[in-house]
DNA sequence: GCCAACGTTGGC
DNA sequence: GCCAACGTTGGC
């Protein structure tokens, strides 16, 4: 069964999805915080940490439009259900060291959140009621648009302009 | 722990 | 190429 899609995705023309698309340079990042969670990533320091394990094309398709300088949420999914910290992508699309059919980025932790933005409070945000969280729960990476992104930084406590280093 | 929603697989 | 069955995610 897996050599079936092996031979799918092979075939698949490399980056088509991600080229020419507009993005806002901003995403948001799904974690287990038991798998691993924001502080684990904080311990990689600036070498940060590739995000592999994604397996899920449209996940997939996120992370090739990714370039060196984005930045992302990261969010703890099931415990906590939060944002929890920023990260910046410090390595465009790669083979996924586990499985080389995938794809993964690199990524390092920016700044945590002063103050961690809820799930539920991003439901009951009005300005918020496009994001992809709120719509669908499911897709691990994510794009943000800027004023999304721009709303959460202020209410989490965080200057959007200042976030880099 | 349950279950709804979603994505992927595989038979046709 | 369609669609039913299955597996997984993640909120509750």
């Amino acid at each position: 069964m897996a050599k079936a899609a092996t031979a799918k995705t092979t075939a698949k023309p490399a980056v088509k999805a991600a080229a020419g698309k507009a993005t806002s340079g901003f995403w948001l990042f799904k974690s287990e915080p038991d798998v691993f969670s924001y502080d684990t990533l904080v311990s990689r320091g600036a070498k940060g940490e590739a995000w592999d394990g994604v397996r899920n094309f449209q996940a997939r398709n996120n992370m090739r439009a990714m370039k060196v300088g984005d930045l992302g949420f990261f969010y703890h999914s099931n415990e906590g259900k939060e944002i929890v910290g920023i990260l910046e992508v410090i390595a465009t699309v790669h083979p996924d060291p586990k499985d080389a059919k995938w794809e993964c980025v690199d990524v390092r932790a920016v700044r945590p959140m002063p103050k961690p933005y809820s799930l539920d409070a991003a439901k009951a945000n009005e300005k918020l009621a496009k994001m992809v969280l709120v719509n669908n729960s499911r897709l691990s990476v994510q794009p943000v648009a800027v004023d999304e992104w721009n709303e959460i930084c202020r209410l989490g406590g965080l200057d959007p302009k200042k976030i880099k280093r």
